[in-house]
DNA sequence: GCAAGAGGTTACCAAAAGGTGACTGGTCCA
DNA sequence: TGGACCAGTCACCTTTTGGTAACCTCTTGC
């Protein structure tokens, strides 16, 4: 993505595309978590108070149709764990939220016009 | 950004601050055609087929109010004429908008899963 | 044998985002 | 003098997103 080129890119907008995957209340934060390591449902959900079980599991259903993350079950001992973790896809987006985070902390802290 | 800290970029998330001043249906398109020229009202109107008058008008004046773009009035022989363009603030955007296309362009080709 | 924790699902509701169609006030052109 | 273009606004409606509370199955520990 060098040069602007406005019929092609219009409609089909990637970066609409891109932003499809990564918009929703918490999947930022989810994406956040997961760079340190895996984390189990439940251990998401007391880490991110105020998601419900109910839109925790639509987020992360959502980032996992999108290849973003991965779902793995363990069976320890009888007792069913899950937990979720970045794809090796996944993780090509990192760079694009880092960017995105670099400029988000600068508008963060913008009190006039520039 | 570089490494994680999750307490203090779980609620303040800076990647969700950018996610706010950018998402929107129209939004990106609107950036992605004021990167070769400033646009009058009308004419980004004709461009993006199926956006209403008040949504364009809504989703400029996001973009206004939070630096992105600016809007100029020029008075050409008693005529009102605005136009919308980058501000130098909105222009330090662009990096951003880079590495999510990128990304976007890839996802939208993806077919099987990664 | 019953609560607690794991990992969810379901029905229902509220708020936000986006769309429709009518309308405004100004100027230019035929 | 009336239609078209400029740059919008307004009331109303639909769709999408997120939230609440109840419920479910399974297993461990008391």
């Amino acid at each position: 993505m060098t040069g602007p080129d406005p019929q092609a890119k219009l409609f089909d907008c990637p970066v609409l595309t891109a932003l499809g995957a990564i918009s929703g209340k918490w999947k930022t934060r989810i994406l956040w978590l997961l760079r340190e390591r895996p984390y189990h449902f439940n251990e998401l959900k007391r880490t991110l108070p105020g998601v419900s079980a109910k839109v925790l599991t639509e987020q992360i259903q959502q980032l996992e149709e999108d290849g973003v993350i991965i779902r793995r079950e363990d069976m320890r001992n009888g007792v069913l764990h899950v937990d979720y973790r970045y794809s090796a896809y996944g993780r090509t987006l990192i760079p694009a939220l880092d960017a995105l985070g670099d400029w988000g902390l600068i508008h963060a802290g913008r009190d006039g016009r520039q």
